[in-house]
RNA sequence: GGCGCGGUAGCCAAGUGGUAAGGCCGAGCUCUGCAAAAGCUCUAUCGGCGGUUCGAUUCCGCCCCGCGCCUCCA
């Protein structure tokens, strides 16, 4: 079965093939900038979009998939950081792509295959933006800035289907500067040395110093490393316009053919019911929920199993206590299936199927799970070969791959330690047990609970665990 | 004003023109001094009103409610 996904310019589901002879998938995704901490949104775009490269990884075979995510290393906002912090810029998004890896790494997202920077692709952009001059589908402003000439291109807006008069008439007012028309966006802007310090390089010709708009870095890094025409381009709802519209824009009238055969949107994490927002205080990152004590594979499955990829997904703190359980009960499963096979391998059997055929399907990541769950409520263990348990655990591991959910590695964070007072009483309740005295034993078991602490007892020992919050 | 999305059990969430997957939580039972873990079982008629149809949660229309986006935010 194919994969087959939603494309947004056609607004259908189209099968997901490679176009070039060579048979590789090319596949760009719109990487984050790095100027903070992302947070977990950003994150939901970067899970499903990992989960995309696994499924072609699994479609075509690892060596066939080409994906490239970039990083925005200079824009308004890095900028508008270093001016904040008084330091040089590379020290600012070296920072912050840092953090970016780290908890990619965490969530178990597999690294692109390029992961290019903006200011690492200066001359590209500025070729491209050479090109755009002489074609006449841009221009240079009285400031040395260089502006697409949006009315140059016919098809613009076919992708948002936005027509500029459609545009509130607020926004339109704001942003005048040196344009011919308000809808015309910046490929090249000039330096100004009280807002940009020293962030600038020479321009395309003709136009003064300064650094790239943002769109235009994405088709240059595109252009450089995936060619002209590339299979897949996505990004987050909120690239869809201006971003993806500009690039389609630039890129097709620069190269004069066709920029990519599918465009992908996963939609936006919504946090307890609305936008998340600093000032809202529903503004999560992943250390912010490492901090609360849930793990990195906790938050990916939130992020991925719990809606639909082109739905909003509503994210709260209890969202997470579901993860954890369904997370544990995969965990627990395959503890069974694996002690069942022993030490036998095997080729995956054609259980959980279904669970693929799932995410082949638009990547209909709720209704994997359903079958997953399904598949696995179904599984007896009385009967099962150590061959058959061997071949069901191959395909559960093939599925686990495929969503990025790592259940072997001990990714649960550290319980706290008891203070001194719970182990005290722990140890107390410990040795009324062993008396036999389950009246004190169960008096003091309450002691502990109503203190926030679980007693949890085995054969001859015991381990204490804060209750959830 | 424009573009778009959603309203399915306590919560989350798939799905289908023929009487609703799954997860979480909860309850009962089994097991176990208790608790935990594990296992079994149980829990909805799909926002409202019309229409089409033998039959609609699923198609059409209207209405109500909630939400996102609209130039540099994944």
């Amino acid at each position: 079965m194919p994969i087959r996904l939603h494309e947004s310019l056609s607004r259908t589901q189209r099968e997901l093939q490679p176009a070039q002879p060579d048979g590789v998938f090319r596949f760009y995704n719109c990487g984050p900038t790095v100027y903070a901490p992302a947070h977990i949104g950003n994150f939901r775009t970067f899970v499903v979009n990992d989960v995309i490269r696994r499924l072609l990884e699994l479609e075509f075979g690892p060596d066939k998939v080409k994906h490239v995510r970039n990083l925005t290393d200079v824009d308004d906002r890095t900028i508008g950081q270093t001016q904040k912090e008084k330091r040089p810029l590379a020290e600012i998004t070296k920072k912050w792509t840092g953090l970016f890896h780290a908890d990619c790494a965490a969530l178990n997202c597999l690294r692109p295959h390029h992961e290019p920077t903006a200011t690492g692709y200066i001359k590209e952009q500025v070729s491209m933006i050479e090109v755009l001059m002489e074609k006449g589908n841009a221009y240079r402003a009285a400031d040395g800035s260089v502006y697409f000439k949006v009315s140059s291109f016919e098809d613009y807006g076919a992708l948002s289907r936005i027509k500029e008069r459609e545009l509130k008439v607020t926004n339109m007012v704001a942003d005048s500067d040196h344009k011919d028309a308000v809808s015309d966006f910046a490929l090249w802007k000039a330096w100004k040395p009280e807002e940009d310090g020293d962030v600038k390089w020479p321009g395309p010709r003709g136009a003064g110093a300064g650094r790239p708009g943002w769109h235009i870095e994405c088709s240059a890094m595109s252009k450089a490393l995936l060619g002209d025409t590339i299979d897949l381009h996505t990004g987050g709802v909120d690239l869809l316009f201006p971003h993806h519209e500009n690039e389609i824009a630039q890129s097709q009238c620069c190269n004069g053919t066709q920029f990519a055969h599918h465009w992908y949107h996963s939609e936006h994490l919504l946090v307890d019911g609305t936008t998340m927002s600093k000032s809202k205080g529903n503004y999560y990152t992943l250390g912010d929920l490492l901090a609360k004590g849930y793990s990195a594979m906790v938050v990916r499955y939130a992020l991925l199993m719990m809606g639909h990829p082109r739905k909003q997904l509503n994210f709260t703190l209890d969202s997470l206590h579901t993860a954890e359980s369904s997370l544990t009960r995969l965990r627990t499963f395959r503890s069974a299936l694996a002690a069942k096979a022993g030490a036998v391998q095997a080729q995956p059997s054609g259980r959980f199927k279904a669970v693929l055929d799932a995410l082949r399907d638009d990547l209909n990541t709720p209704w994997a799970q359903g079958e997953l769950f399904g598949d696995i409520n179904l599984w007896k263990p009385e009967g099962q070969t150590a061959q058959h348990a061997a071949e069901d655990l191959a395909a559960f591991d093939q599925i686990l791959f495929a969503l990025g959910l790592d259940v072997t590695a001990t990714t649960e964070p550290p319980k706290p330690a008891a203070p001194a007072a719970i182990t005290a009483l722990a140890d107390q309740r410990w040795a009324a047990k062993q008396a036999k005295d389950w009246a004190g034993a169960d008096a003091l078991r309450k002691e502990l609970t109503a203190a926030g602490w679980s007693m949890l007892d085995s054969k001859d020992s015991y381990r204490l665990e804060p209750l959830k919050k």
